[in-house]
DNA sequence: TACTTAATTGAAATCGATTTCAGTTTTATT
DNA sequence: AATAAAACTGAAATCGATTTCAATTAAGTA
């Protein structure tokens, strides 16, 4: 069924069909209703594909994470969801599984007007990011990593980590551990780091690099990292940059026959779902990454409806340290 | 930049760079190599929505879910992609907020040419669902429950709720509680309850209403349940049916002063990804929610793939038992 | 060499909607 | 009643690709 099917058996054009089904234009009352009726009857609904040809403008948004199977990213496609939703726009959802390849590749395809607006959370930004980004003819928010002239929605990972480090060390604890990620991921695996370090110097604690271990993501990376610091030296608390890397540090410590928090404090960061109901349940940095989605997406229609260049901004999401059990005063 | 410029900048017909670009019909080498370096130097990506409409297909896949933000759909979703890719499609997904309104719209919408199949996760399956479905001119392959007529890729619930239970009862309990959610849910909610029910009358035990609770899939809802039949009666064993109400009926448990597993046993079903690591570890059944993503992919591209009509069948994804801390031999 | 077949090319039709434009009918105003 | 303004309508152009079709050229064969 297409418009002109519509149209015949209403007896009237399509140009009156598509005045009638995006009310606009002139109709009069005794052929809208008879096309009504027919649209009705038959169940017509517009192929979307000749509408966004001729639009130009597909009412649909893309997003890119680097893995949809994580509480992040679904969480922040959830958030993006709740926004689009009210302007009836879709999500073509780009899940790069954390190669930059096909990131790239996702941001060219996505261009092609199939979207009119993309939202990417980033792990890493390379140049070749930013050279394919500029050529972008759609808006881009990225969520996560800075990014030289686009609109940013950031946490504020220096400060949390502060805070956090700050209390680790007001708690009592000299020999502070560190679990991080690899160094091209600015946010989380340089800043994260900066600020533990900047912490130790401003507590006028030594550095000492048995105690810091770079790792993947993952819970066993976490637990890796543990156990190599362990095989080292006994921290009496250890930050580790994701509630993930925590979760697995705290097994690899248990394993070794210490208790937590009695014999080491562990702390994490990102406070996912369960961070609270894990024995003991975790301290950790609360980050709304609902909220992150939700405003990336406000930003980006920010965007779309500004006819002339929108003038970038990078956005802090706000964040909470979150006090629980798993870090003892000593 | 569209065709018609790169036909004009290369000296040739945009059928010519059609040709090139589809690398198909008859193009001599001289002008393949021109079009190829205009392509090239200019960065030339065809409009997908143009060539959508003219192809009539989008190569987008329509995916709904109730909840993105949620373990089980992401990991889904991420089998999709996984065969998806292969085959260059995208995703569209829509996020229904476990509102069924919504998912009927959903399946409306994008029915209309706009995706060239669809797979939905449902939690429930009305009589509206059904003739939706029965309209749609794409195919549909639905997860985790039944749909007359469509092919459906299922999690054997009954079976795993009955082994899980024989385990119970084999491991010495008698007073096995069970937390549920509502019968609409027709796997979920009425299939594993009737096997639990079933078991009790093949072991020969009682049926007690107040051992048994139904609520929502929130961790909450388990704390809710758990205290309504604490009030009531102290099982030896409780059988939840999802993890994350096995968590909250675990908090419920030790909020009121009794131990995990010493006092009462406690399992699960899905197998999360931190059940291993909470304390006690969680028994559960593992179900591997990221190969139905697959073979509900697999299955959809079958069924684009033929001609005439294709037969719809029940595709049951295998569980396993995992024996963890949190359940007792008494 | 004559003739068949294969290779090459671009003009124009097409996909299914929207919108402009020009023509026609109503309605309002003086 | 005459005229201006508003309301209404459909034919045709358009969005940016693909593909058919017919025309032309090159290659192969007897």
């Amino acid at each position: 069924m297409k418009i002109k099917d519509i149209a015949k058996l209403a007896g009237v054009s399509p140009a009156t069909v598509s005045r009638v089904m995006n009310n606009n234009g002139y109709v009069k009352a005794d052929k809208r209703k008879a096309v009504e009726a027919v649209i009705k009857e038959v169940g017509y609904q517009p192929n979307e594909i000749a509408k966004s040809l001729k639009n130009q403008k597909s009412k649909i948004i893309g997003v890119i994470v680097p893995k949809i199977s994580t509480e992040t990213a679904s969480r922040i496609v959830d958030g993006i969801t709740q926004v689009t939703k009210t302007r009836n726009y879709q999500l073509l959802i780009a899940n790069t599984n954390q190669q930059i390849e096909e990131e790239i590749n996702s941001l060219k395809f996505l261009s092609n007007k199939l979207v009119d607006g993309i939202i990417m959370s980033a792990t890493e930004v390379t140049d070749q990011h930013i050279e394919v980004a500029r050529r972008l003819t759609v808006p881009l928010v990225i969520i996560g990593q800075k990014m030289e002239g686009f609109t940013c929605v950031l946490y504020n990972n220096y400060n949390a980590v502060t805070d956090l480090f700050n209390y680790i060390v007001d708690s009592g604890h000299q020999e502070i551990a560190f679990i991080g990620v690899d160094q091209r991921d600015i946010e989380v695996g340089q800043i994260r780091k900066q600020a533990y370090l900047d912490g130790l110097e401003r507590h006028q604690l030594p550095y000492n690099p048995d105690l810091v271990a770079i790792e993947d993501f993952s819970i066993e990376s976490g637990y890796k990292a543990m156990t190599r610091i362990l095989e080292k030296r006994l921290p009496t608390a250890v930050m580790a940059v994701t509630d993930h890397l925590a979760i697995g540090a705290i097994q690899a410590i248990r394993d070794c026959g210490y208790r937590i928090p009695e014999d080491v404090s562990v702390t994490g960061i990102g406070d996912i779902k369960l961070a609270q109901y894990l024995s003991p349940p975790l301290t950790t940095v609360h980050y709304n990454f609902k909220t992150s989605g939700q405003i990336a997406a406000e930003q980006l229609f920010n965007q779309m409806d500004q006819e002339e260049k929108y003038v970038a901004e990078d956005i802090y999401i706000d964040y909470d340290l979150v006090i629980r059990n798993s870090l003892k005063k000593r």
